[in-house]
DNA sequence: TTGAACATTGGAGTAAACTATAGGGTAACG
DNA sequence: CGTTACCCTATAGTTTACTCCAATGTTCAA
């Protein structure tokens, strides 16, 4: 026992079992054990993959990079820390570049906001551009 | 003269012409002047607005998205201050969501990062994996 | 035993944002 | 004039990451 149906899988993961399949498809992950009518059988391990990839999408990795930073857990051996660590890194540089260009946009609409009076007259002077150049 | 063709557009905005085309299909360049022979002939001001376009598209703002700001442009005559203020207040709130989005992304991977030795050793201990299962 | 809830496969559909192609016309250079 | 590089439209294809569907088989509780 301690098997989990794709169905168990899912909910534990917050996935659907269509997720599941289709990565599974897109091989990242391995394919399961089959019950003796060809149901998929998970294992714990599995859990855990299945938690990495989310984690991962959710902080904008690409299926296409889950799968490199998968195949640098498998591949031990040859695989350093330091390339995980600047593979992290070079994701954290971006993250950090779009705040900042957040940030500017950000500024400009409240610099919009804050000269408008709000009040009845055209908004010829409302224009994120003007605000984004100024 | 001060025109531009349709290539020297995408050359100073780093973009492709098929993608200035699709803007424009999109609703999100206005049409522009015609040459005799049909040439698309652009201004100075939508070089200004196609950079704001990809500005936005690299923050991860959806066409639609920006269509919506850079209307914020053109409905002078028709909206009122106060209507472009409440719609650029409804827009602010909607980038201060994705600045906290981001910065909760930032942090996890900043975690993971600055947790991690990153040294030559094997990836079979490092953190970042780890840190991504858990 | 029968019906609901689950599982299987293969394949199609979706949305966004491009990107490419075919089949033409036009502009600039030597 | 020729040729190369550019432009036009219309339409089709690509990528990513799912999501749904049909037709069929399986499990399990009442």
């Amino acid at each position: 026992m301690g098997y989990l149906k794709i169905g168990e899988l899912a909910q534990r993961t917050e996935t659907s079992a269509e997720t599941l399949r289709y990565y599974e498809v897109e091989g990242l992950l391995p394919a399961p054990r089959r019950s003796p009518s060809g149901y998929r059988l998970y294992t714990e391990p599995d859990v855990g993959r299945v938690h990495f990839i989310r984690r991962a999408r959710a902080m904008d990795f690409s299926l296409k990079e889950i799968g490199e930073l998968l195949s640098l857990q498998v591949e031990k051996e040859v695989a350093t820390c330091g390339e995980v660590k600047s593979f992290a890194e070079h994701k954290l540089a971006a993250i950090d570049k779009k705040i900042v260009e957040l940030e500017k946009m950000k500024a400009a609409l409240k610099q919009i906001t804050e000269a408008c009076a709000g009040g009845q007259e055209s908004a010829v002077h409302c224009t994120i551009l003007n605000a984004l150049e100024a």
